[in-house]
DNA sequence: TGGGCCATCAACCGATCGGTTGATTCGCCG
DNA sequence: CGGCGAATCAACCGATCGGTTGATGGCCCA
């Protein structure tokens, strides 16, 4: 028996999982979490073997709510459940422990014995997850904090001068920051530039 | 009794809301869909009194499926449950004739009763929704169809004489349909216009 | 203590872009 | 019928960008 505990903040994604546990009796579901302060504060009372979880969550991001959940019930094994959109979020979330990463079209048969890989400590990813990890890329496209912020401020219009002036830096560092920016994204110029990182989650829309 | 199709491309997504339903004595599910074509094909032979749909889904485009659902089945109303991050999709499916539009954070009570509003005809709208509907806005900012393909190329890195090359126009041509765009989307350069359509929802990640 | 990554700056060049003005054609709507 | 938006093209200009090369100092890790 499997205790169970179900993180995402849609109801109807909770009903979902729920119902495709609750009439198996290798599992009970113990409980369910809206959010990630919620999850942690379940998690210590019904001391789950398994956490299902949703990265995209309000209150508190998917990685930060992984750790935390490791560092306060040992033995927990946190399964990541989340849409195909994330891919920027699926190594931090590996990074801090998770045992998989399954996308949310996966079959019920297959989400099944997932959760059962999982509780005997076994990692599970699905297919698509594994190309991305496997795939010879990201450490090559990682922007530097200094990069990134040059880039947020081209998206949002800046010129070479203007993120000069709001950095406090001079132009050829700015352009020096932009060339290095389109190596990594392995693009020629800004548009493309802006239009990658939203590709892979550098930016994210409505932030 | 109101009979129900719920249209999602995700399994876990269609058990919770079939669980919210199944157990009410005023609906009936009579089918599920996992995509457009196979959503027209349940609803011809199961004749819904309502269409619970997501919008995003693979292998055809949500407002054409709302179209399409009410050309063949008279009648149907069609009530949208996606979430929140599809701005610019709301407007195309309630011109389609959606009769509602719901977040999939909705309550399942809040749901339950916009199904009951949307099988007597009434428009429900989430309350989010709403103010995406009355926010003075996006009339201005809607691109041609000419002037959004040769965005996305530029958002992959193409020149305007590459765009030039690739539409079969001059670059006067390409210009003049970014300096359009600019006016638009309110920015002042082609990295910005990109962010601004990714930020609404003109481009998408992944497509 | 040496190598790497990062951040910073410089100077120069050609290519591209943004802005402006103006014009033609076509099809749709009323 | 007239008007409007969309799409097409032209010529010109200054501003900006992309590319290159090279250099300095800080920091961390081995």
């Amino acid at each position: 028996m499997i205790r169970l505990l179900i993180v995402d903040d849609h109801p109807i994604v909770r009903d979902g999982l729920h119902g495709i546990f609750a009439g198996d009796d290798s599992f009970e579901v113990v409980g369910e979490a809206a959010d990630g302060p919620e999850a942690l504060v379940v998690a210590v009372r019904t001391r789950p073997d398994v956490v299902l979880m949703d990265l995209r969550m309000p209150k508190m991001n998917g990685a930060e709510v992984i750790r935390r959940l490791r560092e306060q019930t040992p033995g927990v094994q946190v399964l990541v459940l989340t849409t195909f959109d994330d891919d920027a979020d699926v190594l931090p979330a590996m990074k801090e422990g998770a045992i998989g990463y399954l996308l949310k079209d996966t079959p019920r048969a297959e989400l099944r014995n997932a959760v059962l890989a999982a509780a005997r400590g076994e990692t599970v990813l699905s297919s698509t997850v594994a190309g991305i990890l496997t795939a010879p890329q990201q450490q090559q496209q990682r922007l530097s904090d200094r990069e990134l912020e040059v880039l947020g401020l081209v998206a949002r219009g800046a010129t070479n001068r203007d993120v000069a002036t709001k950095l406090f830096i001079t132009e050829a560092t700015v352009k020096t920051h932009l060339l290095h920016v389109f190596a990594k994204l392995e693009v020629n110029d800004r548009a493309a530039a802006v239009a990658v990182a939203y590709e892979t989650g550098l930016l994210k829309p409505g932030g």
